[in-house]
DNA sequence: CGCTCACAACTGGTTTGACCAGTATAACAC
DNA sequence: GTGTTATACTGGTCAAACCAGTTGTGAGCG
């Protein structure tokens, strides 16, 4: 307050930070944008470094700096000799590690990632239920008949268990449900397997059978068109699991 | 199979891909292994670009590339001037970097991630109700009030729509819904605004209005702890708000 | 003595030009 | 045809330099 018109620190939020752009973010951006919006589709290659060194007009490693952003974030594979960058298909192993990473440092506890899933897939199981097409159907019931020729080994209903939940985050045509969904069994798989894998035999085929039943229920409502009955029997089918598992001890 | 004894292409399993390592990736992971194992912790320096040329007995372009590629993956932060790159907090930008990634490769449109988000908030704004402090409560409340002296200003009051999001995604005590939140508030806003800007004033006072009164409507549920009216709440307002945007036109 | 301010010694951002070890390709010899 | 070999690329790396900005320091002022 004693200071002449000079702002102080601590202000209001008046300001926004200012972005200052480094030339390598910006080139980043540009390429990740057109990869983005489908200008670079997966295979397509970048031309070569010293081509970019004309098309945008900064130096060589300036790009190269873009190319380890871009490598980093999984935009894009880099070979010596080969010529250019290669693209690669979209691919949810970076979402799916950095969410690992973040459960291991400890800052998403099992339960929050649980909670948060149950809720995220008992919308997704609704939509699904709205906008199914036959061939969503087919390929769920394709899959819940194999399903149940393995109601005694735990292990192979388990494997396919997220291929499931899968067809129903694609049943729901949305994107977002799907990536989410394979992210969740992914980190929930492990986890999954070896708590019942504590369990004795008699256990471990009674959940199995209690599990496939709710799948069936969960399909029934969905074939039906029911979104109600597919998000209820979804919540009870996920909580239900969940309680199974935490039963097990620890 | 007529081959002598040499391998052929398209071999099985046999072999793991061999990795032959950058230098810069080398660095890359000498420090992110040091950052996870603790070595450094949140808020230390890295040493300056030029000490780190004799400590690495590399060339510069190569340490930065590897710095370029620890900003990326979210453990550093560099500004110019100041001495050595800043190791920040875990979970923060990492998270929503790649999931920002993620979503944006996977050719997401806007439609399925503003269902998305509808769905994801609405359950966090639930959960809010139910888990909320007194903090996140006072926190929530100083924030409307501070909205809701710029009414007329639509540019600074949309800027600070993410937060009361955000504050309430805190409250819901799930750090996944944090995140997300902060994920699709920043994938959303430069849309939002870009919308809101081709309105004439009438509208945007209008509308600032209208969503104002919305977020107080969800303030006053979660206080009471109505998990139910929250969440209808939450769901009304970003349901009304998609569509108020998509009236713009186009 | 304490404060201010200018200057030097940094810092990160960028460029240039060069070299190496590989790969792809096309011309070549067979 | 097949096999070999140049050659012209590619990415990976280095060195030295410049700029614009920050930080730290110390001289000089009050």
């Amino acid at each position: 307050m004693t200071s002449k018109d000079t702002l102080t620190a601590g202000e209001e939020r008046i300001f926004r930070p200012v972005e200052t752009k480094r030339a390598s973010e910006a080139i980043f951006e540009q390429i990740r944008d057109l990869i983005a919006k489908g200008g670079l589709k997966p295979g397509d290659r970048l031309p070569s470094e010293r081509n970019m060194i004309e098309m945008f007009q900064r130096s060589r490693p300036t790009i190269r700096e873009a190319l380890r952003m871009l490598e980093r974030a999984g935009y894009i594979r880099t070979v010596p000799g080969s010529n250019g960058a290669i693209v690669l298909p979209p691919n949810d192993k970076n979402l799916e590690n950095s969410l690992a990473d973040a459960l291991s440092i400890g800052h998403i506890s099992l339960d929050q990632l649980a909670e948060y899933r149950t809720a995220s897939e008992t919308v997704t199981a609704g939509w699904a239920a709205l906008r199914r097409s036959e061939e969503d159907l087919r390929a769920m019931e394709q899959l819940l008949e194999r399903m149940g020729r393995h109601l005694d080994d735990y292990e192979q209903y388990v494997d396919m268990d997220p291929d499931f939940h899968g067809l129903i985050a694609r049943a729901a045509k949305n994107t977002v449900s799907v990536i989410f969904n394979r992210t969740f069994s992914k980190l929930n798989r492990d986890y999954m397997t070896s708590r019942m894998a504590e369990m004795d035999g008699e256990r471990q085929r009674a959940m199995t059978r209690r599990v496939h039943q709710m799948h069936e229920t969960i399909f029934t409502a969905i074939k039906a068109g029911d979104a109600e009955g597919a998000s209820a029997a979804m919540r009870i089918h996920l909580t239900a699991f969940r309680d199974d598992l935490s039963q097990t001890g620890r």
